[in-house]
DNA sequence: GTTATTGCAAACAATTTGCACCCAC
DNA sequence: GTGGGTGCAAATTGTTTGCAATAAC
């Protein structure tokens, strides 16, 4: 049972204990950036988990490319599973959903952007917010 | 003396106090970034000013349009004046020296994206980080 | 059996708040 | 003089940590 996440965090050199594949596949389920919170609110009723172990959990994941951080809104940490491909997240103010976003217009910008101020740009981050659909209705 | 302060705080109905001069005064003479505990380090000789009220003052100036967040890194809130004009932050990793960057290839994009997304995009926040010119050579 | 992981409670750090006093108007 | 601003201490909140019990290997 869960060979398949238990052979992962055994790859990573990490003790596939019950509490790691039951974040894990959390993680693996979530599209859309979630906080500490989240997860033991949404685990509560099958498997509860403590707060310290989510936490704990979640920087060893973080160190081990299993996740990353996206966000940090009013003093909460947004994680979501580690991608392969660059890409950034669109939050609704009202609700919260997030679209996440592949294409991305900074990449082409780079170059100029190096020329005109000598840096040697290594990473970026682009938050964009505004209204979804659901809560453009409503107002 | 500083009758100019005075007026500014004045026309935007705030009482003008002593130390919301002196704190605009900061404000004012900071071209980069800063946080809360750096006005308190920064004001502590000459000025010293209670934590709570730089707080407090921080909170006002953002409700008045004086003040903007610009950041969010490690639980600590970042701020700067209000820029009239659109900008972003280029961060050498090293030195933590920041450039402005005036022109944002993200206004062109949002037309497309507000098309693809359903979302009505109100505003975006966008942090490059890399080596400074300085910081390469010691490299 | 050994060592890393867990739960619990306590610690921490940034920010906010309640309250009595004080200053700008 | 009055009401908002301030300093202080205490509360709050998200996150981290110390320690004894426990589970993975």
């Amino acid at each position: 049972m869960n060979t398949e996440l238990k052979d992962y965090l055994k790859k990573k050199n990490l003790k596939a204990t019950k509490n790691r594949i039951t974040i894990l596949k959390y993680i693996n389920k979530r599209r859309d950036p979630f906080s500490a919170e989240d997860i033991n609110k949404d685990l509560m009723d099958q498997n509860p988990i403590n707060l310290s172990t989510i936490y704990r959990t979640l920087n060893i994941f973080l160190d081990n490319d299993i996740l990353q951080k996206v966000a940090e809104i009013d003093g909460v940490l947004y994680y979501q599973k580690l991608q392969e491909n660059h890409q950034h997240q669109l939050i609704c103010t009202e609700c919260k959903a997030v679209v996440p976003i592949e294409n991305c217009p900074i990449a082409e910008w780079k170059d100029s952007l190096e020329k005109m101020t000598g840096y040697q740009i290594a990473s970026h981050h682009l938050e964009l917010r505004g209204l979804c659909p659901n809560c453009q209705r409503k107002k």
